[in-house]
RNA sequence: GGCGCGGUGGCAGAAUGGCGAUGCAGAGGACUGCAAAUCCUUGUAUGCCGGUUCGAUUCCGGCCCGUGCCUCCA
């Protein structure tokens, strides 16, 4: 298995350090604001991770932290005229519901900055110590970057570059323009806990470091977060951690790409954040995980509705087949024919999957190949010449494979009439039509087809299709589903 | 300005030192009262200029364009 190394820019063969056991951790959230779509991309793409590494048979330990002591809490906090812990707390809560929902599957520890002063206080005295920190008259702990001599090396940003542009005007007790905040002095009204260096709190760097070294040691196997936060988190992360144990933080640090919506990164100022809560109003749960694993985890991703109606299509295609395949098994038995394709893809769908995933996680190339594999088994379904008993053997496996597999990204774990029905309905509901008012249409097209009046079956036929709405005949009678013809604009 | 990442058909998106997946959309066909669904067939692409190489979209250099970070950011 290969996984793309950030800090030496290439595809590495995955070893961890002890074994099979994985030490992961990745960057969580600063709980200040409903969690965005940005958000989701990045638990899910860990998420994946976790999940493909634990169906590889490693034993992972997956740490993923809350940033709950903060600025903006702080600010969000006093504005509503509540504490600041508790208010983070609230706003935990809601994130996990949304990633619950979104069937992200809870990191096995989950620390949170408040419940780790104590960690954190101790990591920044042996900092001083080590005198790769200096304590201010104020009380502030700075962190002296040029003590540390590989400082830039992850980013790849020379020390001496940065100090130009920087701000000029050294807050006060700052040594250099480069060297940042471990502990903050608090001011007025202000969250503070008690330390060595007076009332504060911890600056965000900081935590990582420590909440990482408690939970999991000295060196991780992979450390994981956006890409917008190499510079300087977790150039910053680095600096601590390596100064003071002497080892290296990550063997494998990895990146997840950005949202981007219509093209425009998502941003306060442009007013075009999704919400995690705001996209589930509109798409299934596994609609927007497609959409987020459809391209590969660590390039970033545009989201427009376009996006999210091709994932819907896929998706509905996808179900529509394993459908098809459920009523086939339903209504067949197993035998020991054989079948008569030269083709049999069925044997493949797990190592295809497993091919792809072991090149860096590449959830797009194996989301590609459950085309093929549906493309299979319609053809299969549509070729009566095959025995069916071998069809069942053979659809019995495609079944639990794609179960299993692709649970890996949380697609494919839905009965498949259930995942159709919501997407009707919700196609239904936007087209201001009833199920009711649809059934009663077909009845009233049913009679005229029956009269032979064919132009009557298709004003019908052709009023739904308006509204977003197809039918289908079979022998069996006439059933409606959303049309898929159109994919909206932009 | 500094540092990084990327530019693949109409769109989305993989991969690769030699034949460039897959999906959507388009075209044609089978099926159908007509459709839909499904299947079959099919056209269209590696930003520009050099270099290395028998051969480059892939490696190297330059340019252009886009984008991220350099201040809080997933």
């Amino acid at each position: 298995m290969k996984v793309y190394n950030s800090a030496t820019r290439t595809k590495e063969e995955f070893v961890p350090l002890e074994g099979d056991n994985v030490r992961m951790y990745a960057c969580g959230i600063t709980v200040y604001d409903d969690c965005h779509i940005g958000h989701a991309r990045q638990a899910i793409a860990y998420d994946m991770i976790s999940k493909y590494l634990r169906f590889k048979g490693y034993k992972v330990t997956y740490v993923r932290n809350y940033t709950d002591v903060d600025d903006k809490i702080i600010a969000r906090a006093n504005q509503l005229g509540v504490n600041a812990v508790a208010y983070a707390e609230q706003k935990i809560r809601e994130s996990e519901e949304d990633l619950k929902r979104l069937n992200v599957k809870d990191a096995d520890r989950k620390p949170k900055v408040s419940e780790c002063i104590p960690d954190i206080i101790a990591f920044i005295e042996g900092l001083i110590e080590k005198k790769h920190a200096y304590v201010s008259k104020k009380g502030d702990v700075w962190y002296s970057v040029m003590s540390f001599p590989g400082y830039g090396k992850l980013s790849r940003k020379d020390p001496d570059q940065l100090l130009e542009g920087v701000r000029k005007d050294l807050e006060e007790g700052k040594k250099d323009p480069r060297d940042f905040a471990l502990w903050k002095s608090a001011k007025k009204d202000e969250i503070f806990w008690k330390s060595p260096w007076g009332n504060g709190r911890p600056g965000w760097h900081i935590e990582c470091s420590a909440m990482a070294l408690k939970n999991l040691g000295e060196t991780l196997d992979i450390h994981g977060g956006g890409k917008d936060l190499i510079f300087p988190h977790h150039e910053n992360e680095i600096a601590q951690s390596e100064a003071l144990t002497g080892k290296p933080l990550a063997r494998y640090w990895t990146h997840n790409g950005l949202v981007t919506i219509d093209g425009q990164k998502m941003s306060k100022s442009l007013g075009n954040t999704l919400t995690i809560k705001e996209a589930l109003r509109k798409y299934h749960p596994e609609v927007i995980r497609h959409a987020m694993l459809s391209r590969h985890y660590s390039a970033d991703v545009d989201i427009s509705a376009k996006e999210f109606a091709l994932s819907e299509k896929s998706l509905y295609y996808f179900y529509k087949t394993l459908g098809d395949i459920d009523a086939f098994l339903a209504a067949n038995s197993p035998t020991s024919e054989k079948l008569t394709v030269c083709d049999d893809i069925s044997a493949n769908v797990k190592s295809g999957f497993v091919e792809a995933m072991d090149d860096d996680f590449n959830s797009s190339l194996a989301i590609s190949h459950l085309f093929q594999i549906c493309k299979f088994v319609n053809t299969l379904l549509a070729d009566k010449k095959q025995p069916k008993g071998a069809v069942v053997v053979a659809f019995q496996r495609i079944r639990d494979d794609i179960g299993n597999a692709y649970a890996v990204l949380g697609l494919m774990q839905e009965p498949p009439g259930m995942f159709i029905r919501a997407l009707n309905l919700k196609h239904l509901e936007e087209a201001g039509l009833t199920e009711e008012k649809v059934q009663a249409l077909i009845e009233e097209r049913a009679t005229a087809k029956q009269k032979k009046d064919y132009a009557a079956a298709d004003e019908i036929r052709e009023k739904l299709d308006q509204l977003g709405i197809t039918l289908q005949d079979s022998r069996t009678g006439t059933t409606w589903g959303l049309k898929l013809g159109a994919l909206p604009e932009g």
